[in-house]
DNA sequence: AATGAATGAGTGTTCATTCAT
DNA sequence: GATGAATGAACACTCATTCAT
């Protein structure tokens, strides 16, 4: 009679326990003893379902992404307009409504840290923000296209609020009472609205 | 016949050490040996100067703030105008030039994430972020008065210029040949200019 | 219905398993884990068979002896003379023809230092020794009779082969390309014939 | 006022206590604990003098093949003729007169065990046995030559006799009663002698 | 018989901090 | 001021053994 493998559950339970550790604790305090306790499990274990502790935070890596993917696609849902997918991953990204989650947002930056010291982390890490820039770049171009425009210029400005958004969840991390609330998603988007007029001006022959 | 105090001299060794070490392995790895040997200094030495690791933290976040304060005056230098003096600080920030100092940029994007963990470094953290805000708010203003126009949104400007060069430097020490080439100095720009034209078209009575 | 008990099968497949290991990487990186791999079965199917690691390994030292054991006989076979049966012996022990086990020589060689630590395997590699001596004793022995000549120093004798023969596993376990090419099986002859002429001499009355 | 260096003393005695606790528990048992315990030190100083547990082992090794050069130099002493220099060789490796240490046997039998396992013991454990191959070769070559007789089958003895005393010590720490009192030193320096005697016989045209 | 998850004590190693010199 | 040894509490990871299924 033999027992029915758990892993795929396990190994849930322990990458949401480091996520909610690292966000309070940062990753190098994030013992697996922390991440045991959170998740209720013997310390030994993690290192059944998991053969390092960088293992977990690569798997971390990947559910943020995939997270980040479907709060988009949820957001976005009915939008048909490229204009209205836009604001919904604007929305998505940097919006305080509901499931604004500041654990994943302080986790997401515990993450950028240790991608600047861990080559795997870096390289995981990597691939999801080239994965958004292209997505973002889509979006914007879509934008443009829709009105005629040339899209040369999707790519910086995809790159330039891809970067807003990753110090605005620095900065709402790292600071209290210090940023003008709520900043983010609207200035991101009058940005993006301010740009892709004047493309359009620019461009318009 | 007491020796010549060389205190504020070694305390700047061994802040400039952490700088280095810190960059390449961020401030966990960052041991008080590896500082000591960075610094050519006997690992003893450092809690004579310092009472605790922590407390080297604390003064490389003014060493950087002071750093970036005095390259930015030095590149305004002769600047008149206000939109000369926003670029000086975009330059001074972001630019690629003399100076462009991708040590200092490392150890900021660490020093960001210990902010998220410790409380003493949040706070100092905290403020020169304050202070940073004020500055770019300040620059916004004159930039807007100077055409007369109202300065009302300048401190969301600022705050989102902000994020932007926060995650600027988030970006380019975690990843390699993903972001397009020079584009933050540039988009922060072209965001900065847009928004201004954009406040004094809408504040146009 | 009970199924068919397939213990002694499944033994033997472990102490094999451990054979393998231990030649490889020794007693203490001889896992649980390791060894199930080995052998193709679940960790915890081990402690079913067998009560403790130690046991295997005491199971092992016995299969060892016995493998010894058969395979001396084998080569002895139709060996007449004692001085045919002595090198029967010596071939089997040391020779590189066929059968000649690197690995369980190795396997030898860890339980060796084993025996130093526990007691209870030092029981049972001690009883084989002892077996081993009494074996070897008797072939010299009977060499010695043949020319009537005097057994008392066979014993002797015996040891200081026995212990040639544990110094040369330890030696090529250990060593590459130090020790001079089949040095061992030729000078244990050698001696060991050397041995009985002089005896056959000196006892000469 | 800098403090003296004395890493050196310390080296040493870090090594001597792995060697008394490695000759009764063995390598694997012999935890940086242990070893801290019967050196009287605290667990993290072994860690500043050695930068790993290997590295102990490893001067451990080259200690102990030091301390044989020493004492068969000493034992050598006034010894002139080729013979009376062999014969001390003996007393020297297998003696069991003053100065024997059954410890030093014990702990050179656990080396050689990992020696079997770990590349880096390996090395110097090599190196070790291939010097004491040279020195017995040239002992036994001088007793040849000093007779005029060919030298060629030197090396063949000398291992033969090199292969005898390892598994000596090995019979002598995992045994007891089993194998017959001060067989070692008497039955090599007989082989030794039938050895040299035959070659004589042989070689004598 | 068999499975594979679970446990928890133990390992080598790291490290901020202290302190005698 | 300066040195480098010393301390001891962590840490990630290992592993024999147990146990529910």
């Amino acid at each position: 009679m033999p027992r029915k493998p758990n892993t795929e559950a396990r190994r849930g339970e322990i990458v949401r326990a480091l996520q909610s550790v690292m966000a309070k604790h940062g990753y190098e305090k994030a013992t697996i003893q922390a991440i045991a306790k959170e998740a209720g499990l013997a310390p030994g274990l993690l290192h059944y379902h998991f053969s390092s502790k960088q293992e977990i935070l690569v798997s971390l890596v990947t559910a943020l992404a995939d997270y980040g993917q479907r709060r988009f696609e949820q957001i976005a849902g009915t939008a048909q307009s490229p204009m209205e997918r836009l604001t919904a991953y604007m929305e998505a990204r940097l919006g305080l409504g509901d499931g604004a989650a500041p654990e994943v947002v302080a986790a997401w930056v515990m993450i950028g840290a240790e991608a600047v010291r861990q080559a795997e982390v870096r390289e995981v890490y990597q691939r999801t923000i080239a994965t958004e820039l292209e997505l973002l770049s889509a979006l914007l171009a879509n934008c443009l296209s829709e009105h005629k425009r040339a899209t040369t210029g999707a790519r910086e400005l995809a790159a330039a609020l891809l970067a807003m958004m990753e110090g605005a969840y620095q900065l709402a991390s790292a600071t209290n009472g210090v940023m003008p609330a709520g900043y983010a998603a609207q200035s991101a988007l009058r940005f993006a609205k301010l740009s892709l007029d004047a493309t359009a001006l620019e461009s318009g022959a």
